[in-house]
DNA sequence: ATTTAAATTTAGACAAAGCTAAAAATTTGT
DNA sequence: ACAAATTTTTAGCTTTGTCTAAATTTAAAT
């Protein structure tokens, strides 16, 4: 596997949300910031590795193998994350460009020792699922804010906006990675949330 | 810089062993595995990068900065031995394959964290020097057992030679990496020598 | 000092991965 | 149901790094 073929691999897995779920030229282009006809030749040469089911017009799902190589992927990448926060003090959003060059690393052994080291964690410094050596894995540990009812509460394990400003109001009003936060009212008219 | 202008890059600094020397480009083409018309492509780019100084059919020798890209990347390959040996439990005859392939990530921040991690080891598993963040380095701290004194001795970190025939008669023998080893006696004649 | 041999470079081709522009298929709007 | 808009594919070209074969330069040998 190339370099740009494990990203393509990954692109589709992450659009298709983990799902068996069939994904479109042009949404591949825009997450890999490409053109369609560069996706389209990609995805042909991907198919007859047998890795992608394409159907010319109605897009593209993950074959079986594919999905097993997506999995691979993505449990290099967070446990990568993982090692790049716990070992060396990286704060979890410098963590992403770094993983994204790790995960590409081949050595079964290399993850697999990574994996010990860190005590074989289930979750990333994001809080998504590390999938295991045979690509099992618990979904959707995370939720945003927004979809918390009223009354419940959740630990903050990350920020879907991750700009300057925004973070800058998140310290203003005191919250932080890992702070416990409880839904106490929503306004109705714009979603804005009340919180503790 | 692309992958393969850092494994040109390197190739040229090893077989310059360090110091400021010329090379050919058969030799280049050698070590890389590759043609040596491959290689006179290659270079006139990076000598038009400022890399090397390149005089057809004379050879190349790395320009400053072309030292100093090396030096880099020789302190990451090294720092990588260091942890897949401490912190991974690789064997010092493993690690050079997936340190290759670590070499090239790009991310200072993550080297100099690394570093900190190994506690800013001054030689790898192999007993070879680490370049400082600077590119000052200490050098030469390794021996050929044949350049070994008669009646002085030395630390065993690693062999020329690593194939099972001889990693079986040096297990024969008794000697392991770590061991120190003393020259008694050479034989004129063929080289051969006897050690405790 | 030529001739031969070896090393090096040039020229032309190829595969991977991308792009642009044009053609074809699908979807949408009425 | 058909024209318009959108999506997708095709065709042809570009760049990077490689190769082969031929030409050229340098080194060696008689």
């Amino acid at each position: 596997m190339t370099l740009s073929e494990e990203d393509y691999i990954k692109a589709i897995y992450h659009l298709g949300k983990g799902e068996d779920t069939t994904v479109s030229t042009n949404a591949v282009a825009e997450q890999m910031d490409t053109k369609p006809s560069s996706v389209t030749d990609m995805v042909k040469k991907l198919s007859e590795k047998g890795l992608l089911n394409y159907r010319p017009y109605k897009g593209v799902s993950l074959t079986e193998h594919g999905q097993k190589t997506a999995l691979t992927l993505v449990r290099k990448h967070r446990l990568w994350e993982v090692f790049l926060v716990e070992k060396l003090g990286f704060s979890w959003d410098e963590v992403h460009e770094v993983a994204e060059q790790l995960e590409h690393i081949k050595s079964e052994k290399l993850i697999d020792s990574l994996d010990k080291l860190l005590g074989y964690p289930e979750v990333d410094p994001h809080g998504d699922p590390i999938p295991s050596k045979k690509g099992e894995f618990k979904k959707a540990i995370k939720k945003l804010l927004s979809e918390v009812p009223i009354g419940k509460s959740g630990i903050c394990v990350g920020v879907k906006d991750s700009s300057a400003p925004f973070l800058k109001f998140l310290d203003k009003n005191n919250i932080a990675l890992g702070d416990s936060v409880k839904v106490l009212d929503k306004e109705e008219f714009d979603g804005s949330l009340h919180v503790r």
